[in-house]
DNA sequence: CGCCTTATCTTTACGATGTAAAATTTCTCT
DNA sequence: AGAGAAATTTTACATCGTAAAGATAAGGCG
């Protein structure tokens, strides 16, 4: 989690004090409240204070979306997840606890994917997607990797939409861990 | 495919005309593109002319969704896709023959989900692939379900946002395709 | 045929956005 | 202390979505 530091600056840690509000926001709003206004207004700066620490909005959103992925990876890491069963049903956890920031994880125009953080974080993250296939034994590994990938992000993706309401027990989150379980028996 | 018809009315069949330039640009520029302003420049009238068909931006691009959905209905339609796998591969095969409209279908913050004819095409689509879990014997239906939507759906999003390139093979249209066809074998 | 209602489209206007440029403030370092 | 660098604000501008009001042209009806 992020949290804003102390003040050892000018007026303080502005690049994880705009990241702070930048996530709240994200959080409670959508990606659609993702506004560089909106978010310097909210963290009580102007609103090109921004730019001299993340360049431009995508950049700062960029920079969330790092940390989105190296929260991932944390989920999906060999000490939380041993059996390729946990590291899909962290993927999709993850998403479902933090839809805002998964969308933005993935929504390409709004991020820029060659920024150097983002690709590293996100690297960080595919590895364990791409350990996993590595483990099981089959004919095509890159075949085996997409379609487990693959299933992993359209059950999160879809869910995060809610395109499978009615599909999916809506009741408890012990409920939905058990029907996750059975998509990925 | 959408074509823009004569002009049986005022200054033309303006709706289908937005239609067509906004499939155009969106194809072209993706969905970034899609501003109603540009869209109404590329059609050649003024920046409102669009309100009193549409409503808004949301309008004309939930329309443009709708489109999309039911052009995906059609390719997974039985007489098309007969075994659960053409199912499949139509699906994917759509979204990367059409990846700018594909990407707004699923993007919930520029498209209005309530809007009754986008509701009336993503219901009819959406009805192939229930039907098709329908014929697959299996303990739980929605867990086979939502398995099966989402492994499909989680491809065609991967590959559209160029998360596959390394895994997938980038040659021709026919090798692309024996790849999907070992995905979903 | 002539008028009138209605739908279609344009003009105008307003608040909001992202960001470049210049000015200002504050910190660091010697 | 004073210079230089970094951080932040002020100002300005092009663009966006859309509401309101005016202009234009079509179809219905006498």
């Amino acid at each position: 989690m992020i949290e804003p530091a102390k003040t050892p600056y000018h007026h303080g840690d502005l690049p994880t004090a705009l990241l702070f509000s930048a996530r709240s926001m994200l959080e409670q709003d959508g990606v659609a409240a993702l506004k560089l206004r909106a978010i310097t207004r909210h963290a009580g700066v102007s609103a090109t204070a921004a730019a001299p620490h993340f360049g431009n909005l995508t950049g700062l959103l960029s920079a969330l979306a790092a940390i989105g992925f190296t929260e991932l990876a944390e989920v999906m890491a060999p000490e939380h997840a041993v059996q390729p069963r946990d590291v899909a049903l962290a993927y999709v956890r993850f998403a479902i606890a933090n839809p805002g920031l998964f969308t933005l994880m993935f929504r390409s125009d709004a991020i820029d994917r060659q920024d150097p953080g983002l690709r590293a974080a996100s690297g960080r993250a595919f590895a364990c997607l791409a350990g996993l296939a590595q483990a099981t034994p089959g004919a095509d590994r890159a075949a085996m990797m997409v379609g487990l990938w693959g299933k992993v992000h359209g059950v999160a993706t879809l869910a995060i939409d809610g395109m499978l309401s009615g599909l999916i027990p809506a009741d408890s989150p012990q409920t939905i861990d058990a029907f996750l379980e059975q998509v990925f028996r």
